[in-house]
DNA sequence: ACCTGAACACCGTTCAAGT
DNA sequence: ACCTGAACACCGTTCAAGT
């Protein structure tokens, strides 16, 4: 029966973190917080938990180092262009030289892509992107951010204050936009599942959500990325009228 | 040895789904995500786990229901005051009619503190917002905000959007504030880890992270209620300049 | 209707043993 | 140095049985 191991990989190259990293990943696109344990693991790297144990210290790390991974793709892309065209894939050689605002536009878009492909990011940067020791995924998020900030002519003394702000409406929003493309992804297409929510919105009791009842047809036809894109720049017009460049 | 279980509460009342969760939050409170088991559960309410399934569908319910409970008590506070004491707690008897704005910045507040109280609330409200069936917390918020919006005089073609974006700032502070605040809990003080957080930040490789190296002086001394209300300032700043009231 | 508690399947983690 | 796999403690959940 030694002859029946499962080679769901070819089982050529030897175990190395990076490539239970990688296994980690894909359980993770595959089947959520909850696709990833190390029987699923091992069975997909055709190993034992030893040797798992051996590359990386515990589940806790192994999730870091995913959030690292992915969060690290999402922000070397260092995108330009202007959004003009929303459904643009970024592929042709860049030339022109954005501004700070269209460079914000396009990290936060890209932390937002990432988000949507990989929900499960949307626990991780929201509660633990900061760990002991030190995980690399917060500075790294709040580096790229900063340096935009910073050319923006934002005075110094606000730097800190208002790329956390950015930071902070972009997690939030990612965050909440992963709710939707996981429960999207569970049988329902993304129309069907908005229009589901619009239409419990409506059925809310008339006296205590006359609001969210008033609203529930704007979140029917509503674009995700353009309503994301939209918060960006009521932020960032916001920043631009509370913090502006020193006289 | 049936004498000596162990009665963590006195044992007159009998079960509800009310004391249930009750203990869920307390429980939460005390060790966490990690510690809400229905062992832990057990034991502190006298009884075994068939007892809770009656009252209870599952752990993921009790979760919804101890974030409901919660965010409900967080909302009904419908505070007044301007915060101009941040540290006054709201207990004398509110009169003045605020502004729009500042019930919008009580209303955050209010959610920030209980985030900072329940630090196990920031993961539920992130991502797990919108369940089905449709929990009435997000909605809950939604409405809070979305009424002073309104009232604030945005256009309604704006109302949905505005509020989403207000709604990601406020989830997206508090759940990064959160994490401080756990890991303030365990051990250090809270400037002890403000400090151990900007030296770490000062310790990030010059060329990578010269921006977060720049700003990691700003870190050490600010108070996070303060910045976190800045932020709403902003956002309220950047909602009055690019949804100003039809003319 | 409400509660008991043994049992089940599954999980993260350890560790003596192998190569 | 790297891997194996049995074993441990713990978890959410079920269910026949009691009152």
């Amino acid at each position: 029966m030694a002859t029946r191991t499962r080679r769901s990989q070819r089982r050529t190259e030897a175990l190395s973190r990076e490539r239970i990293v990688e296994a980690a990943v894909e359980l993770l696109d595959a089947a959520g917080e909850g696709g990833l344990t190390f029987r699923a693991l091992t069975e997909r790297l055709a190993t034992g938990p030893g040797a798992i144990y051996w590359h990386v210290e515990n589940k806790d790390e192994l999730l870091g180092a995913a959030t690292e991974t992915v969060v690290a793709a999402a922000l070397a892309v260092e995108p330009a262009r202007t959004p003009d065209s929303p459904t643009g894939a970024p592929d042709s050689p860049a030339e022109a030289p954005d501004s700070p605002r269209d460079e914000i536009r396009a990290v936060a878009l890209g932390l937002f892509e990432a988000i949507d492909e990989h929900p499960w990011l949307a626990t991780q940067l929201a509660t633990h992107l900061s760990r002991s020791p030190w995980g690399s995924v917060a500075p790294r998020i709040f580096e790229s951010l900063g340096r935009r900030v910073r050319a923006l002519g934002v005075p110094e003394g606000s730097w800190f204050l208002v790329t956390s702000a950015l930071m902070h409406y972009i997690l939030g929003a990612a965050g909440q936009n992963a709710t939707n493309a996981r429960a999207g992804g569970g049988g329902l297409d993304r129309d069907e599942f908005l229009d589901a929510t619009a239409t419990a919105w409506e059925e809310l009791d008339p006296d205590d959500y006359a609001f969210t009842r008033a609203v529930a047809y704007q979140m029917r036809g509503h674009d995700d990325r353009e309503q994301f894109l939209a918060g960006i720049d009521l932020v960032l017009t916001g920043i631009a009228a509370t913090h502006p460049p020193d006289a």
